[in-house]
DNA sequence: GTGATGACGATAT
DNA sequence: TATATCGCCATCA
């Protein structure tokens, strides 16, 4: 294409919001997660910088949904923990998500083609269910 | 164009 | 698991 540049559209920010907006309800994504889908170089802090910025958008765009590797949150003041909560999102004595039981494992690989995205890598299921753990 | 900032990630301890 | 350190990169002044 004649304008073969990464960002097809304004700034990361506009993918990121849309990939964001995939997130179903009552579960939950890292940003390092939706830097990987989004791809092209964007990073998690890239995508937090995109919340920050969310504007108008916050109203559409379930940037609660949204949180650290760690499972926790981030912001102070928003009410972030609490819509989770209202969502169905379990937390644990540490105020940590269950990313085991709410991680969102990703858009559809088909649904991130269509829109340039890149599916989510297979992440090691680490601790919680274990059981299936007989790789070698 | 440069420097500073930031809703982070990964690794090491 | 928590803390400390470094890295990586877009946006703003």
């Amino acid at each position: 294409m004649s304008t073969p540049t990464a960002r097809d559209e304004r700034d990361y920010y506009e993918r990121i919001f849309r990939v964001c907006e995939e997130v179903p309800r009552g579960q939950v994504s890292t940003y390092g997660d939706i830097a990987t889908i989004v791809g092209d170089g964007c990073d998690a802090r890239i995508v937090g910088h995109a919340m920050a910025a969310l504007g108008a958008r916050a109203a559409t765009c379930p940037w609660q949904r949204i949180i650290n590797r760690t499972g926790g949150i981030s912001t102070s003041g928003h009410g972030q923990k609490e819509r989770l909560e209202e969502e169905g999102v379990g937390f644990d004595e540490k105020g940590h998500v269950l990313m085991s039981v709410h991680q969102w494992a990703g858009p559809t690989e088909e649904w991130a083609r269509a829109r340039g995205f890149h599916p989510l890598p297979p992440k090691t299921p680490q601790g919680g269910a274990s059981t299936q753990l007989s790789l070698f």
